[in-house]
DNA sequence: AGAGATTGCTAACGGTGTTAACTTTCGGGA
DNA sequence: TCCCGAAAGTTAACACCGTTAGCAATCTCT
């Protein structure tokens, strides 16, 4: 026997990882220009120079693929955020919170063809499930927000909400295991949910153009939804971090 | 000469509109129950009987028959929330507000495959021109909730934000003609779209599983949301809407 | 050098949107 | 009443899609 499922050997794992990242890399140039019904096993193929059933010598279909494709989105979507975030070093957790919720805004603006693959696919197909994929993956990406909400609590004085149903603190302990084993208080861990959700929220109306209809340029509006929901994590030194 | 151009001949007439509404009514049962991936030209004519072809005597393409069952579809929610609205005819405009809120939601979680068509479709395509089908119909549905924080405006106190960017202006104004006629000031039409767009923003990452990582029943934290809205438009009676 | 795994190919199946050309049906004016 | 033109729906065909089966070539390690 040579190299039945030992380690990879060398060489070989090298070329066929650049195999996979072409793959990944042709299909999003698709995605980018000419919309998501473009990105097509016969169409990526064609683009690198071979044939359809190749690609199944690397993904097991078309959907894995695209799933792969949306892994690898979320993957650069959180290292922009980290990226913006580490921009300010020395800037409390505040600043590098507001940093990171404009890099998400400004990433999906630019990729909102990717933006929109991420946010959208999860109900067109039905992988919501919890050990799936695009969860995981979501982990990464939301994770660094809610991290520096962490670090702001730590700091600031988040002011948690008067009575939380008690339904929820099965789930809300599941999200405390996952930040870094701080041991946030449930009810703090619902405001960071509230405003994931009201991050999230304003910038898919954004990019999915349910705003057009009123605004040419919804900048300033977010800037706004920035202020507010630092506000409610309790941020103090607003005023410095323009 | 006999039917040429001319009006509609009653029973031709009638026929037809009975088979462009089976179309979209098939459509939509192939969304619901096998997602959008389904609903296929070739599906919906094998379902009523008859050929593909056959179909382009009533849709110039597949894409035309989706945008108009996307066009349906908004019908259909602005109706819901109408109804919403509606069930509480002496109530004031803010628990009419609420309740139409709660019905977005409710439509919703309930029909998320044809939700997700309206909210997505605009990115995978490139249709949000501002002619296009897709944004009137998005009037007629956002136009009910808008409707609604008019009166409330009217009747209460809306607390306009400090300072308006100027560039906005002349999109606002364009908002201002849609609302039935009254003279509102413009920085009150920007907390009419600020406050559309956190209502619409956390229905849809609601709907598409973006807040499962967190929450089995993001309910309450709707209902929260809610509140901050009504607070934001000024509603005073609050207390007696529950 | 040979064995075995890996890679990519061609051929083929059923499904899709779309067009062209044809047949059938049906309503209303003479 | 008849008939003609418009409307509705058909079949055939084309190019594209995902996917599978089977086969040839290539590369790596012993």
């Amino acid at each position: 026997m040579s190299g039945t499922a030992g380690t990879p050997t060398g060489r070989r794992h090298r070329v066929r990882e650049e195999a996979l990242a072409e793959i990944l890399r042709t299909g999003r140039r698709l995605l980018v220009e000419d919309g998501p019904g473009a990105v097509t096993l016969r169409a990526i193929a064609r683009e690198m120079g071979m044939t359809a059933p190749g690609l199944y010598r690397y993904y097991a279909g078309h959907r894995e693929l695209v799933q792969a494709l949306a892994s690898s989105l979320y993957d650069e979507l959180a290292a922009a955020l980290a990226a913006a975030r580490d921009r300010h070093p020395s800037a409390g957790p505040g600043r590098q919170l507001r940093e990171a919720g404009r890099e998400l805004r400004r990433w999906a603006l630019a990729h909102p063809r990717e933006f929109g693959l991420l946010f959208a696919k999860p109900v067109a197909d039905a992988d919501t499930a919890p050990g799936s994929v695009a969860h995981d993956s979501g982990w990464r990406f939301g994770g660094v927000v809610l991290d520096l909400m962490v670090q702001l609590w730590r700091d600031g004085t988040v002011v948690p909400p008067a009575g939380l149903d008690p339904v929820w603190t099965a789930q809300l302990e599941e999200v405390r295991e996952h930040l870094s084993g701080e041991p946030v208080p449930l009810e703090v861990i619902y405001v960071f949910v509230a405003c994931w959700a009201r991050l999230y929220g304003t910038v898919a109306v954004e990019v999915f153009g349910h705003l057009d209809f009123a605004l040419t340029d919804p900048g300033p509006l977010f800037e706004h939804t920035l202020d507010e929901i630092l506000t409610a994590l309790g941020d103090t030194d607003r005023l410095t971090e323009r």
